[in-house]
DNA sequence: GTCTATAGTGTGATAGAC
DNA sequence: GTCTATCACACTATAGAC
């Protein structure tokens, strides 16, 4: 015991967004955390003024990076091997951030409207959407391209029943992810 | 004023879908529904055993034509025919059912878990996967025919912001649905 | 940096009158 | 079939000691 100094504010993070995930922000409670860290309730509210501050913490590297890359794509061409090369490097940062910010967001979508944190996520997402979108593209076209951020995080928890690895999955996923972006081979009408 | 008479059930119902679906599920409570309604929590508590017991009475009518269709598909030989079929009738239950249901199943996939209800639409959900996946074809085409029954909610929620119509949204959602269960011209390896 | 203690509110659910 | 009243409990958050 005593094997913890001054980690205690990363260990609520990671007790917190694995609870989170798990079953679910609102149903998850401050004592319930504290419970599992042999802290107090009080011990968190050092930490974090509330309870959706602890959330706040959790994507706020996220939501830098994507920031970053939404700056990023805006100044490339409007072109597919841009639309591409988005798709990488977002699937990147998805992958990089670990399973659990994914999860938390995937199953926490309805809790996520009316947290700000969710607002800022929501219209990040719009933004990467746009960059991916070729505007004068079929509708249809389009739905395949605003899918593929989804794909990512679908290929990640679909076949959980399958003997592969998570590496096999998420080139799945980049590989249709990719093919959704790049529209049909479709004359100009 | 007491325009309603034994339709106060049916009300219930209307309204606990309503705001489960827009609001998330633990954060709408009985209070809520009932002063919406003008009744109290005891007049639900009537009608419904439990809150949860009001989710099942929302899913029941949904889940027997979901088995229904599975037992179809399950008859039916293993073709491309028959997994376009299947996704042309699981959009049609999709829609008939309304946009209630589709978003509540949407916005509370983390409250789902727990809900007995939830675990049997999971089930049935995989058993609609397994009709649509073809276990002999490459991973990223059984990711794409995995995706399909997403592809029809995804396309009801996303360009929320687009001027168009929800008949545009289901007939794009189908069309793509439809391309993803039908693999990639891929030579048989 | 973590504790005890508690305020203050809201919840799902029940008992029993009408 | 709907009501009033209430129970028992859990929650977020705070105050103040150590």
């Amino acid at each position: 015991m005593g094997e913890h100094r001054g980690d205690t504010r990363a260990r609520i993070q990671a007790v917190a967004l694995e609870l989170f995930a798990e079953q679910g922000y609102e149903k998850t409670s401050l004592r319930e955390i504290a419970e599992r860290l042999n802290v107090t309730k009080a011990a968190l509210y050092y930490h974090f003024k509330t309870k959706e501050d602890i959330v706040v913490s959790l994507f706020d590297d996220q939501l830098g990076r994507l920031d970053e890359l939404i700056t990023w794509g805006r100044e490339q061409p409007a072109t597919q091997e841009t639309r591409q090369e988005l798709v990488r490097r977002y699937a990147d940062q998805l992958y990089a951030s670990g399973p659990g910010l994914m999860r938390f967001a995937h199953e926490n979508q309805g809790t996520m409207r009316d947290l700000a944190v969710g607002e800022k996520l929501k219209s990040r997402m719009k933004g990467l959407r746009e960059l991916l979108i070729d505007p004068k593209a079929p509708l249809t076209d389009q739905l395949k391209s605003a899918m593929a951020p989804f794909t990512l995080n679908i290929a990640h928890f679909a076949f959980d029943d399958y003997d592969i690895t998570d590496e096999e999955r998420r080139a799945a996923g980049i590989a249709v992810a990719l093919e959704l972006v790049s529209g049909s081979p479709h004359t100009d009408a």
